[in-house]
RNA sequence: GCCCCCAUCGUCUAGAGGCCUAGGACGCCACCCUUUCAAGGUGGAGAUCAGGGGUUCGAAUCCCCUUGGGGGCACCA
């Protein structure tokens, strides 16, 4: 079995293609098959290596590989059925082009854009199917010189034959279409450019592709492709569509609506994990209620066939879920070493290993450690312009009780050497403190909690202050202080 | 408009004629735990399986129709 993924590098990696190509990359490992990575630019106006290197880059972060193709945006082409990119087989569509012209198949036209759209609004006004009326099929050779004479240079169209088009969907069974609706369509360009229709049946015949695997949105352009591949005399390989991915009211998954681009989910900080385990179940189960998938683990289990029908809705709640279970699921020197990119490299390694134990269970995505740990290596002035007085304020309680309890800590705190000042002893004289004056420990810990880390919602407050240290955290309460005596009470 | 595909809780899904008075997960709501927020635990609401006809002793599961949704009909891919 030879599966190909074929994306084009006009645009960042997309959601729908990374699980096309995940759905792809799991047949081939699963069945023992060859995976190809084919980058179709044929349209270099829009084409770009930045996008190649984002495609490549981010199908490298999911743990997808491929045994065919480039391996490296830019890079050279590794296998038997090479070249891998479209740019690099432009003499082979000219020749199978001439051939099918040669054979009568395909014929040049010369119609303009402006001919072409009026027909077409004569043909809708007439409630006729818009297609092409094939006026340049058999030009006589007064019009050919005609045409040639007025420098025109001519697309080149297929000759669709009036025929039912039948095949068997690895995914959706026997599917029928009629040919006789389809116009004769171009697949070359007047500027000699050859189209998509063309290239896809050209290149997997190239490249020896046995199971094409790809959007249902192709699922009506299947019948070209079969037209075309018999025309050519090619074998045709055996098709499998699967359902789309859906923005949330059903419609085709579209940057307009959601966010597409994978880098985007990178960069928010999902795992690479999350997201194969997530993408993966967007549209197949194990048949089981098992959900919690790693690629190796899918490789073993999924099965094409076992793909559903029906488009799947995106669910942002779903993945953050997801994420966080891969997230606790990661030892605390795994998890530093992803939060890594997310913290200042002025927090040492060692520091940043000690901070993942009071964010770990907090995190959904891994830049969500800058909300909850920045106070730590923000300087006192920055953390302090993150809240009011007012937020100083005990829920039950105004200026005064956050004073009491600010001064309380303050002198509970510089009671502490160094050596003593540990979560455990922090929490031990904290709640004798709060005792001492009367006060419930929430509404005692609260306004310590919001000087020392700008917020009302935080990691636990001893290990907290633990973390910051003595100084700073006497330094935090003498500025919420000083800060509470801005208001009068 | 034409063609094709699809249809189980809000969402992802289990279900391939009797095991289904439809199961799980996310989300939601309670309660427990608790220094905040999470995480965790327990419980709950939530789908007459889109609707209607068949087939069958028996249908979410098979067939047909309707409805709804989606996709495709380019000198884009």
């Amino acid at each position: 079995m030879r599966v190909r993924m074929a994306p084009s590098p006009t645009g960042p990696l997309h959601l729908g293609t990374a699980r096309t190509s995940l759905y792809n990359f799991l047949t081939a490992r699963h069945t023992g098959g060859t995976y190809v990575l084919r980058i179709e630019d044929t349209d270099a106006a829009r084409s770009t290596v930045e996008f190649e290197r984002d495609i490549i880059d981010n199908l490298h972060w999911l743990g997808i590989s491929w045994d065919e193709g480039p391996q490296v945006a830019g890079g050279d082409d590794v296998g038997s059925h090479a070249p891998y990119r479209q740019s690099g087989r432009m003499d082979r569509y000219a020749e199978e082009a001439h051939r099918l012209l040669e054979s009568g198949r395909a014929y040049r036209c010369w119609c303009t854009h402006e001919e072409l759209e009026a027909v077409r609004r004569e043909q809708e006004a007439a409630k006729e199917p818009p297609r092409y009326n094939r006026r340049c099929l058999n030009p006589t050779d007064a019009e050919r010189v005609a045409f040639e004479a007025d420098d025109r240079s001519p697309v080149i169209r297929f000759q669709v034959e009036a025929e039912k088009i039948r095949f068997d969907d690895v995914i959706r069974g026997e599917v029928e279409f009629d040919n006789a609706l389809l116009g004769d369509f171009v697949i070359v360009r007047n500027d000699g450019v050859p189209l998509y229709h063309f290239v896809v049946v050209v290149d997997d015949e190239a490249m020896e592709i046995t199971h094409v695997i790809r959007g249902e949105d192709h699922l009506s352009n299947t019948p070209k492709h079969i037209a075309l591949i018999r025309a050519l005399g090619y074998r045709e390989p055996r098709f499998g569509h699967i359902p789309l991915i859906l923005n949330a009211d059903r419609s085709k998954m579209s940057k307009r609506k959601s966010q597409t681009a994978m880098t985007a989910y990178r960069e928010e900080g999902y795992l690479p994990e999350a997201m194969v385990n997530f993408m993966a179940f967007l549209g197949w189960s194990p048949g089981t209620e098992e959900e919690i998938f790693t690629l190796a683990e899918l490789t073993d289990r999924f099965e094409i066939e076992k793909v559903h029908k029906g488009g799947a809705v995106f669910d942002r709640d779903r993945l953050d879920h997801l994420n966080g279970v891969y997230l606790r699921a990661m030892t605390d020197e795994q998890l530093a070493l992803r939060l890594r990119p997310w913290v200042p490299d002025a927090v040492r390694d060692d520091d940043l290993r000690h901070i993942v134990p009071i964010v770990k269970e907090r995190l959904v995505r891994l830049a969500d450690i800058t909300g909850l740990a920045a106070f730590l290596w923000e300087p006192d002035a920055v953390v302090s312009s993150w809240y009011g007085p007012e937020l100083l304020h005990p829920k039950k309680g105004g200026p005064a009780e956050a004073r009491a309890a600010l001064e309380g800590a303050r002198g509970m705190l510089g009671e502490l050497d160094d050596a003593d000042f540990s979560a455990e002893v922090i929490e031990q004289r904290a709640r004798a403190a709060a005792e001492a004056i009367g006060a419930k420990a929430g509404d005692f810990f609260s306004p310590i909690r919001v000087a020392v880390t700008g917020r009302t919602i935080s990691p636990p407050l001893f290990d907290s202050l633990e973390l910051l240290g003595r100084e700073r955290s006497l330094a935090r309460l003498e500025i919420a202080l000083e800060k509470l005596g801005e208001v009068p009470a």
